[in-house]
DNA sequence: AAGCGTTATGTTAATTCAAGCATATTGAAA
DNA sequence: TTTCAATATGCTTGAATTAACATAACGCTT
């Protein structure tokens, strides 16, 4: 620190907020989607996957839905009833698309940090 | 293009979307609010600026006065009255403020792009 | 003093998006 | 045939954000 450096940090106080999502035909998810995604592959269950997101089943089904809709493609294999109740599991599209979503999620994250304090941070 | 490659561009139908903003204290600005700024630097004027992006008057004037709330800081210095009716000028600190967004959008811009296609043209 | 164009601000209407409530259905097990 | 855990959907509220309306004040010009 020298004379002359009270500019220093002027703009460091600002801090970069983004969204990123996917989208086809006008149908639109980001990062809650495919957050509820994993938890279904993990529970097996929709309701279990709600849950864990503090959200309601309602919510979560409408949410597969629409981007099944809107897509115009499975997400999702359902089983209705049994001794278990019925359960969930993803299609193995929707599991490759989760896996590039969460990459280009990465390396995005990585970029704007990146970006954000070359620009931000002197 | 050679046999099995049924698989090809299956992801290319989607597209990413994204939106960035700068927060500080609460206060969250983006795209549209930076564009406003440049419109009031052109225009000269708010009443120029927000018929130009389409938008009332009392929208326009709202941004400001919550951004400036929020960040601390004038970002516009207003002549009421006289010849002219008035006008409206940006603070150094908007200018340069409204520089540094530029080219940390421009960045993002790029970068997401390539992400983008990385992850999803093949 | 009257007019014009602009800034300044409170108040209310409208629209959109998400949350919550209610209910039906399924199929194995007891 | 009753129970149970889960899927499957319609419908109603509510919250939050945005748009629209209504004035007031200012200062130069005519």
């Amino acid at each position: 620190m020298v004379a002359g450096d009270d500019k220093q940090k002027k703009w460091a106080c600002f801090n970069a907020g983004y969204k990123i999502w996917l989208e086809k035909n006008g149908g639109v998810q980001g990062d809650g989607f495919f957050q509820l995604l994993e938890h279904i592959q993990q529970a097996g269950t929709i309701t279990g996957a709600a849950e864990a997101m503090g959200m309601s089943y309602r919510a979560a089904w409408g949410k597969i839905k629409t981007a099944e809709k809107k897509w115009g493609m499975a997400l999702v294999t359902t089983r209705v009833g049994g001794e278990t109740g019925g359960g969930t599991r993803l299609t193995p599209d929707a599991s490759e698309l989760l896996g590039r979503f969460r990459r280009f999620r990465e390396e995005v994250d990585r970029e704007i940090a990146r970006i954000f304090t070359a620009n931000f941070s002197l």
